[in-house]
DNA sequence: GTCTATATCATGATAGAC
DNA sequence: GTCTATCATGATATAGAC
């Protein structure tokens, strides 16, 4: 892929910033194309529209951190010789990129994070549906390589824990009620760069003990009491 | 509390309606009073603006649900004799009334949590932190029941834990992603209402699982190898 | 093809008359 | 309390310059 015109290029990298220091909704195409020196209709003309630059921005995030997802991945496998993964390890190759590329503040990590959540949020926004195209590939290879791993609980248990282990990996990551949460007088609070630290060490065994834990009970039970 | 004015409850009784159906940003203050047959200018008379409104409308909701979280720990307290409560029960208090408020569809269940999240999303809204006082006083009193259930977990891990758990419930309700995770040709897809009753059932060992699951190692490891 | 200038529209907010 | 008029702003469409 080329470098398309720096017009282009220019509006990326300040609607990027703006949208991580502001968020969406505070940053206006007359605030982006100001500072970027273009004009206001130039994101009308290179995007389509506010929205599709948004879009932009994430599927381009997005590439990057499935790239690596798959590398670890495939790493994992290739160590592995045909045999099944860790669960510990698939989860690690999963959610640890997404950790890396979090803690990237210089590439605006966390502001990926709080645009893809509000991406699923919005009602009419069709940014949700494609994300999925672009991740449908790792979360296929993911799911293969959990179901191979664990191959004694039944494979939509599974599916179903892994969407439960995306909620609380995002929920913790963007940060969201954390001062909720900690705000008593019965915990001296850690500083936020240890907890940050802290964080991935923490949610792993929280997502592993979910992953792991006995199944439902089946709707019609049968048994004897 | 008595009824305030007509139009007052015109507006608030409208505006759900609209926010339910349409989202917030696309349901603009001239549908809301048009629709309730009130003056444009009324909102910002009897709320201040848009976003107070809201914020009406997430308290209003909240309150009930908060209520009816400490009914239901009240209740296990009482039946428990001073005992330490099932972690398992601690949970059904806190997200079983969560999820029936969820299917309340009646009383627009789903539109609140998503509005709550559209909340915590905003960088500059205030929202978040008003829900947080609100919120406030049950946090701590299910912390409290959580840390007398697990005396050998610090209480650290019990909060970080707990954190945990809203994720993975929130993001399961408000069904970000679902389609995403389960567009396989391995899985077959149960239907909508199916996976909506077993919901809860599925995701109660799992929040358990993660909750009860062997802590973290420390980060300055002393122990021989 | 790339970009700019301009016009137009919808929205939230507000002032002031009644 | 209610209403009309008006404003500032953001988003978008179009015409046309280069």
């Amino acid at each position: 892929m080329y470098q398309k015109t720096e017009t282009y290029q220019k509006i990326l990298n300040e609607a990027e910033k703006l949208f991580a220091t502001r968020g969406y909704d505070a940053s206006s195409i007359r605030d982006i194309t100001t500072n970027a020196g273009v004009n206001l209709a130039a994101i009308h003309y290179h995007f389509g529209s506010k929205e599709k630059l948004l879009e932009k921005l994430i599927k381009k995030k997005l590439k990057l951190l499935n790239k690596q997802r798959l590398s670890a991945l495939s790493n994992l496998e290739k160590k592995a010789c045909g045999k099944p993964l860790r669960p510990s390890d698939i989860l690690d190759a999963f959610f640890g990129t997404l950790f890396d590329m979090f803690d990237d503040k210089n590439n605006g990590g966390d502001m990926f994070l709080r645009l893809l959540g509000r991406a699923s949020l919005e009602q009419n926004s069709n940014l949700w549906s494609i994300v999925n195209l672009e991740d449908n590939n790792v979360i296929t290879k993911f799911k293969s390589a959990l179901f191979y791993s664990l191959p004694d609980v039944p494979k939509i248990e599974i599916v179903w824990r892994f969407h439960f282990m995306i909620g609380a990996t995002s929920h913790a990551i963007s940060g969201t009620g954390i001062s909720k949460i900690f705000n008593t007088a019965e915990i001296k609070p850690e500083s936020k760069t240890t907890s940050r630290l802290l964080l991935k060490k923490r949610l792993m065994p929280f997502l592993l003990g979910g992953l792991r834990s006995p199944l439902p009970m089946k709707t019609n039970n049968n048994l004897k009491p």
